[in-house]
RNA sequence: AGAGGGGUGUCCGAGUGGUUUAAGGAGCACGCUUGGAAAGCGUGUGUAGGUCUCAAGCUUACCGAGGGUUCGAAUCCCUUCCCCUCUACCA
């Protein structure tokens, strides 16, 4: 969430921002929220002043009550009854101007840094990188989708009769093969400075609302019918709720950490002819990174954090392209994104596999995630990245290591896996 | 899940309708003292909003959260979350 005292002193700045982000209207939206705003702190004021009359008048009978001044007391009480109705239609006329300001203010995404290229689509993204080069593939090279069935070890079908579609059963070396990139991944995080948090999966209404998810897109989200609790879209959103309501001594900033969660979307009206298999999931495996950082120091940050997912590609092989987000491509609560693709041999297309962003303080704002800096409370930067999300790193493997003699696991997996093949 | 007891500042802890402007203690910071330190003494010590050119000051809210009663609520009432003890259940 921007901040009100940002978009009073930087209105111009916001407004490009919008603009750049696609918000329709984006000059109006900013005008129509600073009056609002002004609106609010009249109204505050108001009621404020009324309160200070009241609480003089209330200590006033107290003293009098006390000294034995019955009637005093009496005649002031009276006085000050006639303040209450006041009091209550201002306070009430300045929480409602509030949460009006707020109902607006939620619905503005966070402002892309200058470096986002400028345009509404995917194909508008900016490619910063290439890594490897195609993978040599056999003639008749399957896709994972027909790899999986061939040898048994990820089943769609199972998963359809005990759960339903995109639910799927992995199964035998399949099974293994999850486990061994949970932990490869764990472990590359872990030594390069990151703590590994296990965080519950389910998380209440305030989670959801201070990364981002809440309100608007609970409709990617499963909830729970009789508590009203979420099952988690990304660890991003219980390990960066870790910190909500905290003021962290600068000290033990940044913080590092990485955690391994189921991650559970309904993505309600995303199905067609590109998800095949394992390209989009309902239940899926993430090892995610949350940083958290003093404003100055998140962008080198945000580098570090893209080249340590490059490095996990590097040491798996996988021939892969680094982007930068466009403004209409972006996600709602991010300034900067990195996405990372896979090449799937099989499939000729670029498979994402991480997303790597800086929130600045917009995510900050919602969780009251502050530092002190020379005695003065700031809110500090929020960063995530998937370090990596499973599936379509197997598809990729899958598809682009296959040969005669089955599918051969990347050397580096291997201690991972306890088998180098799969046939 | 049932019965009972709780939730107060950085921490401990007092406080059941009116100088509570949240006592007292600890911690922390600064100062005095000292050869240096400790002890001692003194001062300060939260968050958010408003006002203000800045600062100071003034002011409002915050005693788990939300609502209510009252001229006045940490204190009374309602709702809700969490913790502890016992019982039940369970991995």
């Amino acid at each position: 969430m921007l901040t009100i005292p940002f978009i009073r002193a930087n209105s111009e700045i916001t407004i490009q921002g919008l603009t750049k982000k696609h918000v329709a209207n984006a000059s109006e939206i900013v005008h129509q929220l600073i009056a609002m705003d002004d609106q609010r702190k009249s109204l505050l004021q108001q009621a404020e002043s009324a309160l200070e009359i009241s609480n003089a008048a209330a200590k006033e009978i107290g003293s009098l009550m006390q000294s034995g001044q019955k009637e005093l007391a009496e005649v002031k009480r009276a006085e000050t009854a006639a303040l209450k109705g006041t009091i209550r239609e201002k306070e009430e006329a300045a929480k409602a101007a509030e949460k009006q300001m707020l109902d607006l203010l939620v619905t503005l995404p966070n402002l892309p840094h200058s470096s986002v290229p400028k345009g509404k689509t995917a194909e508008e993204n900016e490619v910063i990188l290439t890594w490897g080069s195609l993978p040599n593939m056999q003639v008749d090279a399957q896709p994972h989708w027909d790899l999986i069935k061939k040898y048994d070890i990820i089943d769609f079908d199972l998963g359809n009769k005990i759960t339903g579609a995109g639910f799927p059963v992995y199964k035998g070396k399949g099974a293994r093969l999850q486990r061994a990139l949970i932990n490869f991944f764990l472990d590359e995080a872990i030594k390069v400075g990151y703590y590994e948090i296990q965080p519950p999966i389910l998380i209440n209404e305030d989670s959801g609302f201070g990364t981002g998810q809440l309100p608007d897109k609970e409709g990617q989200m499963y909830v729970t019918k009789e508590e009203g609790l979420f099952l988690i879209p990304t660890a991003e959103v219980p390990i960066t709720n870790l910190y909500r309501d905290v003021i962290v001594n600068e000290k033990e900033l940044p913080i590092k950490n990485v955690g391994h969660t189921p991650c559970f979307r309904r993505e309600a009206g995303s199905w067609g002819a590109h998800v095949r298999g394992l390209n989009r999931l309902h239940q899926f495996d993430k090892i995610e990174i949350v940083q958290i950082h003093k404003p100055e120091t998140s962008y080198q940050a945000l580098e570090e954090m893209s080249l340590h997912v490059q490095g996990l590609l590097q040491k798996l092989n996988l021939h892969y392209r680094v982007l930068r987000l466009c403004g209409g491509d972006m996600g709602f609560a991010s300034a900067l994104t990195y996405d990372m693709e896979v090449w799937s041999g099989a499939q000729n297309r670029w498979l994402e596999v991480s997303s790597v962003s800086n929130f600045e303080t917009f995510q900050a704002n919602r969780l009251k995630l502050r530092t002190k800096v020379d005695g003065k409370s700031i809110l500090c930067h929020t960063l995530n990245g998937s370090a990596l999300a499973l599936p379509r790193i197997v598809a990729a493997l899958l598809e682009n290591n296959q040969g005669p003699d089955g599918i051969k696991i990347p050397e580096i997996l291997v201690p991972y896996t306890g088998f180098t093949h799969i046939n």
